[in-house]
DNA sequence: CGGCTTTGACCAGCGC
DNA sequence: GCGCTGGTCAAAGCCG
């Protein structure tokens, strides 16, 4: 049913691109475009740097504590491989929900979360994104939404919460890979798809 | 009118 | 087994 179970692993790649463009490397990984570059926060410098008021484990749950692959950090911290933020994996052990269809709380698809400094809740990765829920999480004063991928054949999911103790703070965590293009980066480099393809012509 | 958000209800996992 | 919690559903309402 959902195909996007056996996505290969992420590729690693020279430099933090941003979302659309590695979504249309199939590349797992998002970081925030709307927000300056420096003030991306990764959500670990370490293993031992978690954030006081966050409820990780909870937030990148579905997969438990054991099935959780927390990467350190590096020099480039811009990336999962480097500790850019959380890459969740689970083997076949770990999915053993008995849920029926969409209420499947449990899945294999890879998960990333993101800390970013914006006054703005829905950071703009260039996807288009219905909200489903909204719930109130425990330790924190403001709610966590759940937003699913618009496209008909696209199941990515991402939840958006902001911290409590850091109101500037927003954690946003994306769950699987989008299987199309970036309509708003098609659209935006198109004119500069054609210049290169003529440049590279000569 | 279609697409989206809101929100209460429902359901399953987990800890005790 | 029970209660708490998180994730999802789906009806209702809103908006362009």
């Amino acid at each position: 049913m959902d195909d996007q179970e056996s996505t290969p692993a992420p590729l690693p790649l020279p430099l933090p691109l941003p979302p659309p463009l590695l979504s249309l490397l199939n590349v797992p990984f998002l970081f925030p475009t709307s927000v300056p570059s420096s003030s991306f926060n990764p959500p670990l410098e370490s293993t031992q740097n978690t954030l006081p008021d966050m409820d990780w484990v909870s937030l990148l749950s579905g997969l438990g504590q054991e099935n959780k692959v927390m990467i350190g950090s590096g020099s480039n911290n811009m990336m999962p491989e480097n500790g850019g933020g959380y890459q969740i994996q689970q083997d076949d052990k770990g999915n053993k929900d008995k849920r029926k269809g969409s209420r499947m709380k449990k899945t294999s698809r890879p998960r990333f979360a993101f800390q970013t400094r914006s006054e703005d809740d829905i950071l703009d990765d260039g996807y288009r994104w219905r909200k489903y829920g909204q719930k109130s999480v425990k330790n924190s004063i403001y709610p966590r939404s759940y937003y699913r991928c618009t496209h008909h054949t696209c199941n990515v999911k991402k939840q958006i919460q902001r911290l409590s103790k850091d109101t500037n703070m927003v954690v946003t965590t994306y769950e699987g890979i989008h299987n199309h293009p970036c309509e708003k980066l098609m659209e935006t480099l198109a004119p500069l798809l054609r210049q290169f393809h003529f440049l590279s012509s000569f």
